[in-house]
DNA sequence: CAGGAAGAAATTTTT
DNA sequence: TTTCTTCCTG
């Protein structure tokens, strides 16, 4: 009889067979962690009889608990039944002990979660409060500084004004944001002793995946929710902790040994995913890695294709480099037949990845791209409300629908950065107060005055003449219309029609019967929950653009790395001195550590963000109105350090 | 105007 | 953790 963990290493096995007490497995990358943990949670069930309905696995992502799940009927035959088993995230456990225990602390029975941008517009309403203290941080900002500090548990009392402001305005809601999930279980935790060792019994064999990602709340979630048997089970790598800058300590995962004492370390580092190539390359960088677990990885696959580090003079010659080395790839474009020098690991455009570090970086190349007949599919994380070019647009429609809504409006105005600018709104805000009226009148008054003050008031009365005008035509003109005209009479510098744009319209279709004054309050309720990319379903065939974070845990046969000047650094790296002055190498790091299966091209424009490419679509854009900084930097660009002569080609390895 | 210091922005998940 | 921007100094 083929035993269960047949299709395991030795290490795997040794994971899966180790029943109780506390386990830490040190997981490198690509060494089928996710698959080992799916085996010893079978093996549990299966050889050492613990009830599925005992178990726990956490993961971070609730992509990461799909991936698990779907692993686990997969393998569940036999007899074999794990579905009573908690796979989830460490959210969604919190939400339902709080849903079943939370009237233990006085909360109510009703509780929601605060949706994103209801969360947003309390933020924003508070900056405006507290204005001393938000400084001139936007309510986005601040609504990321209020979730780090929460999730670095710092206490109510040392908090500043803000947030308590915030906290008490959630509480008289009802409302719980995505950090109160874990700190209200906490408290519960701490309140009623008896919960927690009703879920220690409940609990017994608990599995952490991603453990170096863990941040302070969630450490001391899991170690209280680890029962006193302390069969929990942590897998992760140092290596791969790159999400410090949103409160996630590596340190938890050095300290397991102290804190589960006793606790057995098995490493896995058999490398299923990479060639030698690029396992040997970012070895050579990971090891001078300051804060780290000892381990080497193993290929398991063969050397493969070289590392190939491309420089090429600026970003547009970078974009036309990836597409060719597409296409030659793919023996040309889709339509042509296929060439015999076709690269057989390559079947088809979903095979290749291009990544970069900012989502700037994607918008430009997907359009780049995309005129050369090749389909691509952004991954983007944001909220198609949130994309800044798309921003103003939502701003500028909920003035239409109240154009006494001075939040929206002082957005607009502060977006744009010579002559209308925060200054400028500021002044006009303290008026609006001043007076007790809204900032529309405010700037009505301005543009009626009869003389006008030189510099903004030309401005504003330009602006003022343009939202007035659209006023009146949204009882006349559809959504979709009034968003271009909006649009056109914004950009006019822009001479193509943006992309972003299309999908906003796109979404508004619904609403675009009748005039937009009708159509604007529901478009506006049902935009904040489109997250962008959704609009249109490219799903298939396209070649993958996203962030290097985004990447993380994924494997592409090609991977396209851009930007190397730009800062596409190994974050846990230590500074110079390691590797001497080869920048190139350092960089290697990252990238093939965690993805990439055949080729790997890492790109070097020297001349990135070249003038015009980076406009922000802000309101001056609009008046025709180019910064004199922003002229200026066409000169400064070219002086830039570590030149190398264009179109030069480099194998390592 | 070169060069440095200091601050800002960027990477992103959770029902 | 890195890069970009802004402001200041000699």
């Amino acid at each position: 009889m083929p035993d269960l963990l047949d299709a395991l290493n030795p290490a795997q096995k040794l994971v899966a067979r180790t029943v109780s007490g506390p386990l830490l497995v040190v997981a490198g990358a690509g060494t089928g962690k996710t698959r080992t943990l799916v085996y010893r949670l079978a093996y549990l069930v299966a050889r050492a009889d613990v009830p599925p309905e005992n178990m726990l696995a956490i993961t971070f992502t609730t992509k990461a608990a799909e991936e698990m799940r779907q692993r686990i009927t997969s393998l569940c035959h036999d007899g074999l039944d794990l579905s009573a088993m908690r796979i989830g995230t460490i959210h969604s456990l919190c939400y339902d002990i709080l849903r079943s225990y939370g009237s233990n602390i006085n909360l109510p029975a009703d509780f929601t979660i605060i949706s994103p941008p209801d969360r947003l517009s309390i933020i924003k309403n508070l900056v405006n409060t507290f204005p001393d203290e938000s400084g001139s941080a936007s309510p986005r900002k601040y609504g990321l500084h209020i979730s780090n500090e929460k999730n670095a548990l710092v206490s109510y009392e040392k908090t500043t004004p803000l947030c308590r402001a915030y906290q008490e305005m959630l509480e008289r809601q009802n409302l719980l944001d995505f950090e109160d999930l874990i700190i209200k279980t906490l408290e519960l935790f701490r309140t009623v002793p008896a919960i927690t060792a009703e879920l220690h019994s409940r609990f017994s064999h608990i599995s952490v995946d991603e453990y170096q990602d863990i941040n302070a709340a969630q450490y001391s979630l899991l170690r209280s929710l680890s029962s006193p048997l302390q069969n929990i089970c942590a897998v992760g790598d140092a290596d791969q902790a790159i999400y410090a800058f949103r409160g996630a300590l590596v340190e938890n995962f050095f300290n397991f040994q102290n804190d589960f004492p006793g606790a057995q370390v098995i490493y896995l580092e058999q490398n299923y995913r990479s060639t030698k190539t690029i396992i040997s390359a970012a070895q050579q960088v990971i090891k001078h890695n300051k804060q780290r677990v000892e381990k080497e990885l193993h290929a398991t696959r063969t050397p493969g294709a070289a590392i190939e580090i491309w420089h090429v003079p600026d970003e547009i010659q970078e974009a036309a480099f990836v597409a060719r080395e597409i296409e030659r790839l793919l023996g040309g474009t889709r339509f042509e037949t296929m060439s015999s020098e076709q690269e057989e690991y390559v079947r088809g455009f979903s095979d290749i990845a291009v990544l970069y570090r900012l989502h700037t970086q994607g918008r430009q190349l997907k359009k780049a791209l995309q005129q050369k007949g090749i389909p691509v599919e952004v991954a983007t994380t944001r909220l198609l409300y949130e994309e800044p070019e798309i921003k103003p647009v939502i701003d500028f429609l909920e003035v239409i629908q109240n154009p006494h809504n001075d939040l929206a409006l002082a957005e607009i105005l502060t977006a744009s950065s010579s002559a209308i600018g925060p200054k400028t709104t500021e002044k006009l805000s303290l008026e609006a107060a001043r007076k007790g009226c809204s900032l529309f009148n405010v700037l009505l008054d301005i543009c009626f005055a009869s003389e006008q003050p030189r510099h903004p008031g030309v401005r504003l009365k330009a602006f003022m003449d343009l939202l007035t005008g659209l006023i009146k035509q949204s009882s006349v003109i559809s959504l979709d219309k009034l968003i271009r005209e909006f649009w056109e009479q914004m950009f006019t510098a822009e001479t193509d029609t943006h992309d972003k744009l299309l999908e906003l319209i796109t979404s508004a279709m619904p609403f675009c019967h009748g005039p937009a004054a009708k159509g604007i309050p529901a478009f506006l309720n049902k935009i904040s929950l489109l997250k962008d990319g959704e609009t249109f379903t490219t799903r298939g065939e396209a070649v993958t653009l996203m962030t290097v974070h985004g990447a993380k845990g994924l494997e592409f046969p090609v991977v396209f790395i851009l930007g190397l000047e730009d800062g596409l650094f190994p974050y846990r790296l230590e500074q110079p001195g390691g590797l001497e002055n080869d920048e190139e190498e350092r960089r290697l790091f990252y990238v093939g550590m965690t993805r990439a299966k055949e080729k790997l091209y890492l790109l070097h424009a020297q001349n990135r963000f070249l003038f015009g490419e980076r406009k922000k679509m802000t309101p001056s854009v609009f008046l025709n109105d180019i910064p004199p900084a922003f002229t200026n930097k066409q000169h400064k660009n070219p002086s830039r350090k570590n030149r190398k002569s264009p179109s030069k080609q480099m194998k390592l390895f």
